[in-house]
DNA sequence: TTTGCTGCAAATTCTTTGCACTGGG
DNA sequence: CCCAGTGCAAAGAATTTGCAGCAAA
């Protein structure tokens, strides 16, 4: 049985607030304003555990882990400028499932990884040169 | 200036050999029965350096780290089944990148990942049912 | 009261680094 | 001969685990 406790709970809505894609040490660092004695084990043990019961999901950016407040399957874009990580609005999976239609195994989920200058970096080089 | 080596030489034979994704574990094991000395430190420095000079690549699934025999940027297939790493035949970049032409960011790579059960264990999956 | 959760510290795991020595160029 | 590469061990970084005390239910 989960019982419920004030650190989850912050931590659930931080990442939810901040609908990016933080490490454990800036959630940790974050909430240790609000809770002085926290300590990395919870936050690993919580971020753990909610991702165990869908409501977040560990990703994997360039060799380090974050935590992504958006559970389900979907892309995201990387700038190699700021080291964003955006999420990408659509995921049409559908075009890719049949664009490997010639695969014999099963596809059930698809995700994609994109890498360029994301919009707020494309935009400040453009000001630049102007 | 790069030496010659023939731990790197092994490092980057057995890798293109394989044909798949090795740990950097998996290498060592591999190669110390022809280097029993052989240690962990060159096997990650091999691997680092050869990445660096873009032969291979470093690629991550599931949070651990593994090589690719394929540097260029390529989509995976995730068996969640059997755990292989399959190389998918096509990636349709450009069709991605069509895709999501509204982004306004720049986008220079895509590469896809595919989750599912792979060709083999469909077909042992499929065999069984009969 | 029972059992999960926390904080702390120690333990793990994976990877890198320092150093003396070997070996390729 | 010179410096990159090696092996070993120690150092690091990130994450997990053991345990005693605290706090939900």
């Amino acid at each position: 049985m989960i019982k419920y406790s004030r650190q989850r709970e912050a931590i659930r809505k931080q990442i939810s607030n901040r609908g990016d894609h933080p490490t454990a040490e800036t959630l940790y660092a974050e909430l240790k304003g609000d809770f002085p004695n926290l300590s990395f084990a919870t936050v690993y043990r919580n971020l753990n555990q909610l991702v165990e019961q869908g409501e977040i999901a560990k990703i994997n950016v360039g060799g380090a882990t974050r935590f992504d407040y958006d559970p389900l399957p979907h892309s995201h874009f990387f700038c190699r400028k700021c080291g964003a990580v955006i999420d990408m609005p659509e995921n049409d999976s559908a075009m890719l499932l049949a664009a490997h239609e010639g695969f014999s195994g099963i596809i059930e989920a698809c995700t994609s990884n994109f890498y360029g200058i994301c919009p707020e970096c494309a935009a400040e080089a453009k000001k630049r040169s102007n």
